[in-house]
DNA sequence: CGAGAAGTTGAGCGGCATCAATTGTAGTGG
DNA sequence: CCACTACAATTGATGCCGCTCAACTTCTCG
């Protein structure tokens, strides 16, 4: 039980949160362990509850009725997904799926409901962080209009160095390349060419799902020319 | 002053507000006309006001170190824009355009915010508004890959005719097409022929910048299959 | 009425999707 | 533990959609 409050707490939507509001809203927290391909939920269910990533990924995606998937977002460990359907009668907007095992939190909306309309600093909390949301998919639909394949892989990159702190120039894909391929909203084969024509271009070093480089620069004057932000860019 | 809580409270963001908490935000608004073209504000600048649209529409948006513009959204009336920058030291993460000339009321954002920490109420709402946004901005991803620019205008009318709740199958379109073809990501070029293919395709009639279509049935038949909504959608 | 912008139409090209075939890899069960 | 299978990943060939450049027409407004 510890375990999970220690894993909301590390989420930036609950990490402000005091112990007895935390305690309120985890109550009702289960774990649980899924393998790759379980489904979740699926769009237009009726939303009950929202989920914490303890760890593996989970692909969250919509598809058309001749089955054409669009990928939303891929999640991994400390993402909260779900819990935009925090108001009532609401269906979840889109599918989730299993896409790397490991263990998931689910936690019923009605708590967090409870503590939402209760506690201003949840409400401010959600805003912050839909909002950060929202300021990303702008930057994504950004990003696929104005750069190509290439780019989208490279900058993804960028974004993944970032992220880790040490500065070992070295990235390992976090899930395969399908779904990278889908995430950044091309085919496989356009992935594969284009990871080809990047390595061509800068000069990385490929060996299958890690990725070595020397510096940021040449992947940061190859990518960001075509987009609207400074270089050290937060995605 | 009546007249800009008036139009402060069409806005679903503040609809459910009381008229004291409405007072408290509005009492240093101001109502300025202002004429195609003007800037109001750039991405990056500090950001110290946020706006209604009282009349015209604004153009956000984004561009690169080359100039190439990508559209955020195209806002009209009783939209609101700007507030999602309450929370302390933003600065806009995209440029605002008057597309058409009209009345914007700009209201300081240290008003919002002060009401924000004190108000449960305006936090949800505005929780509220920015997941709908989210949505719209995850369906718009979705719309991207999987629709044609064809099947892109086509939805658009669709929204369009939704909206206006009088069944007489008119469109106007609301702006002029250069920017509905940067709107929907394509170019000018692209769109007057995707215009055509679309009346080829489906019936439909055009005349300027109005739109005649005998049914909706052929429309959605037409886009819908694209999509993973079903057919009386919300954009 | 004239200037400049919006809108249309044509020609050509390139990036990405698609279809198809092959190789690589990981998971499964005998 | 290896053989088998299923799927991931790569590579090739081809076609189409939308972008670009350019010319022309229509509209808007001072």
């Amino acid at each position: 039980m510890d375990d999970i409050i220690n894993t909301l707490s590390e989420a930036p939507l609950f990490a402000t949160l005091t112990p007895s509001v935390l305690n309120d809203i985890s109550k009702n927290a289960h774990p649980n362990a899924h393998k790759k391909g379980k489904i979740l939920f699926i769009h237009g269910d009726p939303a009950e509850h929202y989920y914490i990533v303890k760890s593996g990924h989970i692909k969250l995606f919509r598809e058309t009725v001749d089955g054409t998937q669009t990928i939303i977002d891929v999640l991994s460990q400390g993402n909260v997904f779900g819990h935009t359907l925090v108001f009532e009668e609401n269906t979840y907007p889109y599918s989730a799926e299993i896409a790397e095992s490991g263990i998931i939190i689910s936690l019923p909306l009605s708590d967090l409901r409870d503590a939402l309309y209760n506690d201003n600093t949840i409400a401010i909390n959600m805003l912050r962080a839909t909002t950060n949301r929202l300021r990303l998919r702008e930057k994504e639909l950004e990003h696929r209009s104005t750069q190509n394949a290439s780019q989208r892989i490279a900058c993804f990159f960028l974004r993944h160095t970032l992220q880790r702190k040490n500065d070992s120039l070295v990235i390992h894909l976090p899930y395969d390349k399908m779904l990278l391929a889908a995430h950044l909203g091309m085919q496989p084969e356009t992935f594969s060419r284009a990871l080809l024509k990047l390595k061509k271009d800068t000069g990385i070093r490929i060996e299958g799902s890690s990725i070595y480089l020397n510096t940021l620069d040449r992947l940061s004057s190859y990518v960001c020319s075509s987009c609207s932000e400074r270089f050290p860019c937060n995605g």
